[in-house]
DNA sequence: ATTTATGCAAATCATTTGCACATAG
DNA sequence: CTATGTGCAAATGATTTGCATAAAT
């Protein structure tokens, strides 16, 4: 089961990279790859993303839209979104490791990592107080 | 657009609190529902449980697994997750409402609430380290 | 040569929606 | 009565999968 280098691998992980500060659905990458290498398919977009994870190239991130979303490399960090629009940024906040260790004296869970997801209104949302729930 | 009461409604919720210290999917719901209710359509199962969610007799569950969660009631609180067998906790820590003060400042946004979600190995798939990342 | 990776299309799965009928207020 | 709610089936959308072929090692 060892891996491969492929070039759809490469494009793949490079348009990634150009997506640095973004947290694009595999559509959207595939859009973005689509471009330039229109034989390219979805289901490898798909594919090559979740591989990237695995290698520690890439990591998830998990928006409350639920839906696939990724980007370059592994650094620990949190968002915000807009609950209105869905816009995600990165929040830079120090990781607080200090949370992991009260979760595990609490569930007796080993805890690796945390995620953290601020959801709200974008400031364009703010004004537009009309779609709210 | 007022809210009328409705058979369906109150056994949904009823179902819901069953649930209690679980997060259900909408079709863990309706499985639930359906062996007593057969009549009860899937669809107004989500329906019914996002109203519930909109009048705040329920919140949703942002587990990683991206699909719909709900549990009953809007305590906020926080959960720890098993990346081997999907098990999820309610983890009873206080909520950290300075973080999201922070999450202002530095983003902009109108922060309205966080999601924080641990994730590791349960006690169980401690031992278990074979279907490791 | 051997085995992983890709492309395509079909299959799944979760969730949503249109519409005619039922029913709460 | 009259608008909201429901059931059904079809529509959507995202993600996955089977399989034959291409490409990497």
């Amino acid at each position: 089961m060892k891996k491969r280098n492929t070039l759809q691998k490469s494009i793949i992980l490079d348009a990634l990279k150009d997506f640095m500060g973004k947290h694009p659905t595999p559509n959207e990458v595939y859009e973005y790859v689509h471009e330039k290498h229109p034989s390219i398919s979805r289901a490898t977009v798909f594919r090559v993303l979740a591989g990237e994870v695995e290698d520690g190239e890439a990591q998830r991130v998990y928006a409350p839209d639920s839906s696939l979303r990724y980007e370059y490399g592994t650094r620990k960090h949190y968002h915000v979104s807009c609950r209105v629009c869905g816009k995600v940024e990165d929040v830079e906040m120090p990781y607080q490791y200090g949370l992991e260790e009260i979760a595990e004296g609490l569930n007796g869970f080993k805890v690796e990592r945390h995620i953290v997801e601020f959801i709200g209104l974008c400031p364009d949302c703010v004004g537009n107080e009309s779609e709210n729930i």
